[in-house]
DNA sequence: TTGTAAGCGTTATCAA
DNA sequence: TTGATAACGCTTACAA
């Protein structure tokens, strides 16, 4: 028997419309209002014409969770978590990442943390709950032991720029500690010896890797530490514009600057810009216009696009079987000098240090 | 009775294993799996142990579209066709969005068309074919009437920068026209005459929308178009950039620039930096750096956040049952002169106009 | 051309 | 503490 009789339409205020309601309404089966909505050509027009009516009057819309189910397939989707999508770094990394994820059949949920490790915990686990396949993390958060239940379940990580903590799974990482020394190193060599450091909070690996560099550097040049030219703790442009003017007015300012990412960068150009000093600058990451500002900025340049690339990958190849020991990917940097990490020390003393 | 017998361990080679299987492994009823699976406290933790085995055994993992089916969830999901997330503007726009999403509990499936419109077709029926509740589009394609038999069966649409055709739904526009409009007034009413255009291919709306702007701005100041000055069929930075090249080395080159977007903005820069010409400019959508260049951009500056925004609510409301007709919300431009749209024709005659 | 019945993999109900 | 059984909304056999 049909629930034709059964269902009146005052019944529907509240849920949304079946297939069955449709059909109760259209005085037909359940089937036939499939047959419609697929499009099977088999159906009488002035039948199809009834059932299209009533799919019209109870705003009838089609439940794909219980198609796909019946029709036995995979979700076919992985998981992206990143910081925030309106910046150029993450956008192009996502893009790289929707490429391969396209070529391999899956479609990309893209998720921001805004750097919120709570924030991060909640949308991990709604992915999971949703059953994507795999779920690729720029990390916010410092401990990733709440992810081991996920992966028991089956559900394949792949940590991008930052590593994984307390965990075992695939990692693409950015020689950080190495790239911002090379950075600073290069500032040296054009004479620098009071160089600040303009960055993230360090409570982000990123940001204390790069600042590792930062003092490998100076020690190896056999130059201390001085807090007063570490800032950290810029989360935005405006922010770290603020650090550089506060930099500026030290009775001792810096000769040169060294900035932990894009961010920081542009801030830092604001505020030099604004007072009009000669200041050299090397910054980590690349910028579109790094090469056309009034002087064009050095940078160490990372590949966020091979970052999202190779990421992908290696998480396609586990959803394909791979079942090896976890990989460490290593992305290299690369220092573009531009004009702006080769600006020397305003015409003082040089050889300063011991 | 339970399938506890009837399913061998070898049986599950192919498919993936589902609670039964478990459960006929662990030697319990499927509900007992499912409490085990979703952490209810009343389990023996000796059966439970049993359980976890036959899951690791088995690499069980649950099916989330079945969940969601029983619980009477939908999917929950929206789809966003853009053209680049590696494009800021897109970036921007789609971080936007997924705010708008998440305060909806919705996630966001992003799917890039890079402007092919069959790409699109094909994108768009896959994430009908998966289910999402709704699409945001910023259409590639020119016609539009392929997601007729999508929204019979329910699935909303909104879209975003460029005019549905063919189909009545939802859209946000940017005021294109008249914004290119303010901005090319902006150059004549400071002295310029030979204003070159440079831009994507008009094949797109917004590039034409604002090429009759550009036209509008002429035509009001009884300047006729020249079509050695219109450049259309930039598609890259590069492209721009050989695009106004190829104008400095006119016989007449143009006093002035209007371009189309960022990316033609940062390629015209750039061959004006190139040849140190002084040549006006004025551009479509504002980027991080115009401020900072050697000569700030004035822009025309648009709002991809408030894009996306406004796009995401309208289609939110859609979900929520709003059922009236279809909108058309404008989101307004505004030129903000920084520099390089304020400088003068070379040393000609002013007061040029009529 | 139309309809009946079974089943996709889960969770909810209620009984044991 | 555990389990049998019925849903969830749809598609697929197979009849009629």
């Amino acid at each position: 028997m049909t629930d034709a009789r059964s269902i009146p339409l005052s019944s529907l205020t509240g849920r949304s419309a079946t297939m069955r309601d449709v059909a109760a309404v259209a005085g037909v089966s359940l089937k036939t209002v499939s047959r419609v909505v697929n499009q099977e050509p088999v159906v009488d027009p002035r039948t199809a014409e009834r059932v299209e009516r009533a799919i019209e009057e109870l705003h009838y819309r089609r439940n794909g969770l219980a198609r796909n189910l019946r029709k036995g397939i995979r979700q076919l989707t992985v998981g992206l978590v990143i910081e925030d999508l309106s910046n150029p770094f993450y956008g192009t990394l996502a893009q790289a990442v929707e490429d391969v994820a396209d070529r391999n059949q899956h479609a990309v949920i893209v998720i921001s943390s805004r750097e919120d490790s709570s924030r991060e915990r909640r949308l991990v686990s709604e992915l999971v709950r949703r059953g994507v396949d795999g779920v690729l993390v720029v990390p916010a958060s410092r401990d990733h032991r709440y992810m081991e239940p996920d992966i028991r379940r089956g559900v394949r990580f792949v940590f991008l720029d930052r590593s994984p903590r307390g965990i075992d799974v695939d990692t693409v990482l950015i020689d950080n500690r190495a790239g911002a020394r090379r950075g600073v190193e290069h500032l040296i060599k054009h004479g620098h010896r009071r160089i600040a450091f303009v960055a993230d909070p360090l409570a982000n690996e990123t940001s204390e890797e790069r600042f590792r560099g930062y003092r490998d550097a100076l020690a190896s040049a056999g130059i201390a530490v001085d807090q007063d030219l570490v800032r950290t703790g810029s989360l935005s442009v405006e922010s770290a514009e603020a650090s550089m003017h506060a930099l500026l007015e030290l009775p001792q300012p810096p000769s040169a600057v060294f900035t932990q990412n894009n961010r920081n960068s542009v801030g830092v150009i604001r505020a030099i810009g604004a007072a009009r000093a000669s200041i050299a600058l090397v910054g980590f990451d690349d910028f579109d216009l790094a090469t056309m500002l009034p002087v064009p900025v050095t940078v160490v340049a990372n590949d966020p696009d091979e970052m999202g690339r190779r990421g992908a990958e290696m998480l396609f190849e586990r959803l394909g079987g791979e079942s090896g020991p976890s990989r460490r990917v290593f992305i290299g940097t690369r220092l573009i000098p531009r004009g702006s990490g080769e600006i020397r020390p305003a015409g003082v003393k040089t050889g300063n240090g011991p």
